[in-house]
DNA sequence: AATTCGGGGAT
DNA sequence: ATCCCAGAATT
């Protein structure tokens, strides 16, 4: 299609931008480390969110060198509660092949950047366009909001080849001047102006630019098909003293959900199970029961994207054992507070305190 | 192309 | 409850 009016729909954005961006913590650097870090966390998590996170984690990893070296458990540590684990993991591999492959540059050409892990499309565009101020696309749910409203593009964002579409779409709009400024302009004014319900046209710097606008009804674009389902999975959760007074945790898995983060043993609720839960668990660690000190604890709920754990806390007393499976261990409470945890049993260490 | 990955705030 | 957020990796 057609859009008669780029050069005066960007510069107008990007005067806005000028005048009422808002004041956030990476936006007083160019360092690419840091733009990289803000990106990263700001991956489906809003900026509020992130705001403290990123300050303590560049306090404490102000360069990629302080990052690379990290040990993971204290990296998770530092993300803890942000969700999307992988993205700290990801976040140090690529840290680790930038230090190694390009002497501590962070790459300014997409090729590059975009081998390196955890960043894609999205990512490689905010960091060469913010940090190294080239004409590259950054489209994220933001912009294509914000783009499907003004271009009237009424093609379905939630399929992946969707994107393209509004990539291109950048690419030519784009302030070529400042590029950095005419991506984060797009997205401020989608955090701002263009929100998805009730967008605030009249507020709006580039209505008059809006096809969506001049239809009468912004709100209904953009259009996005898929909703996910959300599986229910029960858990009771054992959380067992030992005589020394303390509490026996688990390692989860390496890979997957919660990926390398602690919690309290979980035995999940099957319909087929013969045996009880506190059976599997006493089989499962090779330890006895000796008392039951609290068989409701906690019962709770923790909503995750795709799925739903239903949780039964149970408090019980157990004998020591000298042969625990892989990955778990005693632990008093100074030493779990240091161990990163999922939000679900960062409540249930809470009610122990 | 569809699923898997967290958690919280707005409606 | 539902949506969605400065998405990427995996299948």
């Amino acid at each position: 299609m057609k859009y008669p009016y780029i050069r005066e729909f960007s510069s107008t954005l990007v005067n806005w931008y000028y005048k009422e961006k808002r004041d956030l913590p990476w936006r007083h650097t160019t360092d690419p480390y840091k733009i990289w870090v803000s990106e990263v966390m700001l991956q489906q998590t809003r900026v509020d969110t992130v705001i403290p996170y990123y300050h303590r984690f560049i306090n404490k990893y102000p360069t990629l060198e302080s990052l690379a070296y990290a040990p993971q458990e204290e990296l998770l540590k530092m993300w803890e509660g942000l969700g999307y684990y992988s993205r700290a993991r990801n976040l140090q591999t690529g840290v680790r092949e930038v230090v190694e492959k390009y002497n501590s540059k962070v790459p300014n050409n997409r090729h590059d950047i975009t081998k390196l892990k955890g960043v894609g499309p999205y990512t490689a565009g905010a960091i060469l366009s913010i940090a190294y101020n080239e004409p590259e696309h950054a489209v994220d749910g933001n912009v294509m909001r914000v783009l499907s409203r003004v271009l009237h593009i009424k093609e379905d964002i939630a399929l992946p080849k969707t994107k393209k579409v509004f990539e291109e779409a950048v690419t030519q709009l784009i302030f070529k001047k400042d590029p950095g400024s005419f991506n984060q302009a797009l997205m401020d004014l989608g955090a701002q102006i263009c929100t998805p319900t009730s967008p605030k046209c009249l507020l709006c710097p580039v209505r008059e630019y809006c096809l969506a606008f001049q239809e009468g009804k912004p709100e209904e674009l953009p259009i996005k098909s898929k909703k996910q389902k959300n599986k229910k999975i029960k858990y009771d959760i054992y959380i067992a003293i030992d005589e020394d007074g303390k509490y026996l945790l688990q390692k989860r898995p390496s890979e997957g959900l919660l990926a390398n983060m602690w919690e309290f043993p979980m035995i999940e609720i099957e319909k087929e199970n013969i045996l009880k839960s506190y059976e599997i668990f006493q089989k499962s660690y090779d330890l006895n029961i000796t008392d039951f000190l609290n068989d409701q604890l906690l019962k709770f709920k923790h909503v995750f994207s795709h799925l739903t754990w239903e949780m039964d806390c149970h408090l019980v007393q157990v004998q020591k054992t000298s042969k625990l499976p892989k990955d778990s261990n005693f632990y008093s409470i100074d030493e779990i507070t240091k161990l990163p945890m999922s939000v679900p049993m960062l409540r249930i260490l809470n009610i122990l305190k």
